[in-house]
DNA sequence: AGCCAGTCTCGGA
DNA sequence: TCCGAGACTGGCT
């Protein structure tokens, strides 16, 4: 079967990020291009963009521009992690409880979802979040206080994480 | 079977 | 005390 997706861009001081929607809620976010490379823009295609979507957008623009603010966003979009582990579905929510400003090790975030050894499966899943930023995969540093890895390249992390006022 | 965005331990500066 | 190498890990592709 074939999924519909609506993309829609998202303007913040970041750069533009894209969101893509299915009919159950936002199921991707990505990253702004980094130097120089232009980003494509999304044909209409004369698709109609139901008011759903519409309030969609307009919950996930809020969330990430709150995020990029280092705050705590009111609101979130419903989330559509469909072909996503339940592994994947509980790293990733355990993820959105930890608060601004503040950093898990990826050995917590282990612990959290009773299997405390496999942290290496839970860098695993960092790389393989579908909404980076919303989901603060940017929150989570290795345990001996180091920087660990970011799939949208280490210094926006670092970046992010001095915008909450994270020292590492 | 191989990859990894981790973590722990231990040995040598 | 501070790295670096090596062993071990568990879930994903």
């Amino acid at each position: 079967m074939k999924t519909l997706f609506i993309e829609l861009p998202i303007a913040t001081c970041d750069g533009e990020y894209l969101a893509h929607y299915s009919a159950k809620g936002l199921a991707e976010l990505d990253s702004p291009i980094q130097d120089g490379l232009l980003m494509p823009k999304p044909a209409k295609n004369g698709r109609v963009i139901s008011s759903q979507i519409r309030q969609w957008h307009r919950l996930t623009t809020a969330a990430l521009n709150k995020m990029l603010d280092g705050k705590k966003p009111k609101a979130l979009p419903p989330i559509d992690w469909s072909n996503k582990t339940e592994f994947q579905k509980s790293v990733w929510q355990v993820m959105l409880k930890i608060s601004p400003g503040k950093t898990r090790s990826y050995g917590e975030i282990a612990a959290a979802v009773g299997r405390p050894r496999a942290v290496r499966a839970v860098g695993s899943a960092c790389g393989s979040n579908p909404i980076p930023v919303l989901i603060p995969c940017h929150r989570v540093i290795a345990a001996n206080k180091k920087i660990g890895g970011f799939g949208g390249g280490l210094e926006r992390k670092r970046e992010l994480l001095a915008r909450e006022g994270v020292k590492i």
